[in-house]
DNA sequence: AAGTTACTCAACCGCAGACGA
DNA sequence: TTCGTCTGCGGTTGAGTAACT
């Protein structure tokens, strides 16, 4: 039933590294570079599986990797991007330097959830995801028939977007034409305002603060007709036959690469 | 002090996308 | 286009430790 797991081979380690594995490890790694994990092992004489090894440089032994005492300011962030991105870990980790994905998903699963439910007193939530790869045009027509606002006001107030493994790399859509160029501005500067605490993002003008402030970034959700710009809306128009639209941040992304 | 329970987190597992032959 | 391999991801496990009785 598929793969055997790497790990079984006989005559292999498992479970905890020792400081000597460690230090083989990191020292083959700084002459040759990270890569080909599959015959590192052989390569460094570690008996250990490439995983294994990618697994320990990657979340122990890689520089700058900061551990523990997660600050107030990195919390908030990891409840805020959770909010937005759901359990996709490695993007979360990816905009909180030196800190893991596995790192993220321990404090998320031991002590952020628990926290966040005492907070809201509401019972564990799972639900379908929307992330996967694939976002059709149907699929952004569903959400649109949803009056504005609704989506919000019907979603459990502990809900966040559950993803299932999998690596989601590209979104298709049914042909619809380019967004125009502000709506692409838009998007990173709210991408940019994620990343601080405060709502004011440096290097802005006073109109660009404004268009990022417009956007609730505490919610699930950037809702589209609070950018209040003719442009976007007549591009939501005839790209969406003029329903409102509510599209999670990190599905926008995607498909915003997948135009540019 | 000893036994039990709860908690943390490093490591493993299986899945799925990317990529080359 | 198909197939096999590699890689990266999120979910889960379990050993070690702390807290509690």
């Amino acid at each position: 039933m598929g793969r055997s797991p790497c790990c079984s081979k006989e005559g292999l380690n498992r479970g905890a590294w020792t400081a000597v594995e460690d230090k083989m490890l990191a020292a083959y790694i700084s002459g040759h570079g990270e890569g080909n994990w599959r015959s590192l092992p052989r390569r460094a004489g570690l008996k250990r599986c490439g995983k294994s090894c990618r697994l320990r440089w990657l979340n122990y032994l890689r520089p700058g990797i900061k551990r523990g005492n997660i600050s107030n300011d990195e919390e908030d962030l990891i409840i805020r991007l959770h909010n937005l991105l759901g359990n996709r870990w490695s993007l979360i980790a990816g905009r909180l330097p030196g800190r893991t994905d596995n790192e993220i998903k321990n404090y998320w699963n031991t002590t952020l959830v628990k926290k966040i439910r005492a907070q809201r007193s509401c019972p564990p939530f799972k639900h379908k995801t929307m992330s996967k790869a694939r976002v059709t045009t149907s699929a952004l027509e569903q959400q649109a028939t949803q009056p504005p606002g609704q989506a919000q006001a019907t979603t459990n107030p502990c809900q966040t977007i559950q993803t299932q493994a999998s690596r989601c790399t590209k979104v298709i859509v049914d042909a619809p034409p380019p967004p125009p160029q502000n709506l692409k501005q838009s998007i990173e500067l709210t991408k940019l305002a994620n990343t601080h605490s405060s709502s004011n993002v440096p290097n802005c003008s006073g109109k660009q603060n404004q268009l990022i402030n417009s956007c609730n970034l505490t919610t699930n959700y950037v809702h589209f007709e609070e950018f209040n710009d003719p442009t976007l809306e007549s591009w939501m128009e005839s790209s969406f036959l003029g329903k409102n639209i509510n599209l999670d941040m990190d599905s926008l992304t995607l498909l915003l690469e997948e135009w540019a």
